[in-house]
DNA sequence: GGTAAACTATGATAATTGTCATGATTTCTG
DNA sequence: CAGAAATCATGACAATTATCATAGTTTACC
């Protein structure tokens, strides 16, 4: 956003709505036109796809200043995948014409977008790769240094973002009890600690080791 | 590439240069600085990551007309994957500066890229969560079915792609006896039929069926 | 055309992960 | 605060997939 001119910036201003979520809300579905993009203000929402088993699989945390969305406005394709709120969460939305028309009159915006879609996809291929070379265990841990690393902790070291073991189960692609599984050993190994469905990395390094 | 100007393609065109890769050459690795695209003009590639156990997971195919190392052009980042040729193909190398100089003056040429990379980025997370909730056995009968309609068959009905056992491991995210065993089972139950390392589908209704 | 190298095939077995069942905790809500 | 609902935990077992071993086939190349 920060490559508007004042100029673009106040039209933007001045047709972007904030709207609010609590928590477990969809912000949207798999498979719908989308009439703008999101930019998450406050909180914290996960973008998931669901499959024939009725379980769902998570492809990514949105956090504070990330863009939702964009990629089904630039291709003017159905989403491919639903937002669910994590917690209570605030997001401003600002309509498909303004995005598309600031894409088609400034370079510098869109190449901006362009950057952001290249940074996406990295990360996509990065995840896929994970996904058929790691281990459940490894993927675990990797999740938990994720969101420690992308959310930080809080002034006790508990992991800011409080998520069940099933959405971990969900991030990492596995059965919900394979997940509970491995948290546990995680426990016992002393990797982490946990204080009800609080979670506070013990032992970043040998976390980072794990096989 | 049709979104540019006459004379932006006349520029294009006098820089481009078309080089020839032998099957198996390494266009390039994982983590180089690429100084330009390779568009395919002929033959087919692979990108593909290495993993730490020296198996490599096969990301995508590559045909005639798709653009090669745009991602790293784009976000000046390293490579995160190499690619390599299938067999004998020819490629036209265009420098980064003439793709950077169009998507910064050519606004329909820049939209054209973000489409590109939001079918790419699509592609990646479809694959993911196919990864992630699929079966072996199901992944294979898709790739088969992918190989099909992406690159399609010669006269009598085989598949053009000549793939190895191996390559179709990497491409599915499993080990290649795995993948034999699995295209063995197929022959048994009449979905496919082999001639040596050729591959051709006698039933593609039950194969999108397989579960 | 023969030989080495690469690839395909298959069995036996082990490791990983999923599923089902059951109970303990925690969290939510009136 | 109590009771219900959700979540967490763990055992037993089944299914899937990987690994190792070994042999047959095809392909490439001198």
């Amino acid at each position: 956003m920060k490559t508007l001119t004042k100029e673009e910036l106040k039209k933007v201003t001045a047709c972007k709505t904030t709207r609010f979520y609590k928590k477990g809300d969809i912000i949207f579905s798999e498979n719908e036109l989308l009439h703008g993009v999101y930019c998450v203000r406050e909180g914290i929402c996960k973008l998931t796809k669901l499959s024939a088993n009725g379980k769902d699989h998570t492809v990514k945390l949105m956090g504070k200043g990330e863009l939702i969305g964009q990629r089904s406005i630039i291709s003017g394709e159905r989403t491919n995948l639903s937002a669910i709120a994590l917690n209570d969460i605030e997001l401003c939305f600002v309509p498909k014409e303004q995005i598309l028309g600031n894409i088609m009159t400034n370079q510098e915006f869109s190449f901006g977008m362009l950057q952001n879609l290249a940074q996406d996809l990295r990360e996509a291929e990065d995840d896929l790769i994970n996904m058929a070379q790691k281990s459940v265990r490894q993927r675990m841990a990797e999740a938990l240094i994720y969101v420690d690393k992308t959310f930080g902790k809080s002034e006790n070291g508990h992991l800011n973002v409080n998520l069940s073991r099933e959405d971990y189960a969900s991030i990492v692609g596995t059965a919900t009890e394979s997940a509970i599984r491995i948290l546990s050993q995680f426990k016992k190994e002393g990797l982490i600690s946990t204080e009800g469905k609080m979670i506070k990395i013990e032992n970043l390094t040998d976390l980072e080791r794990v096989e």
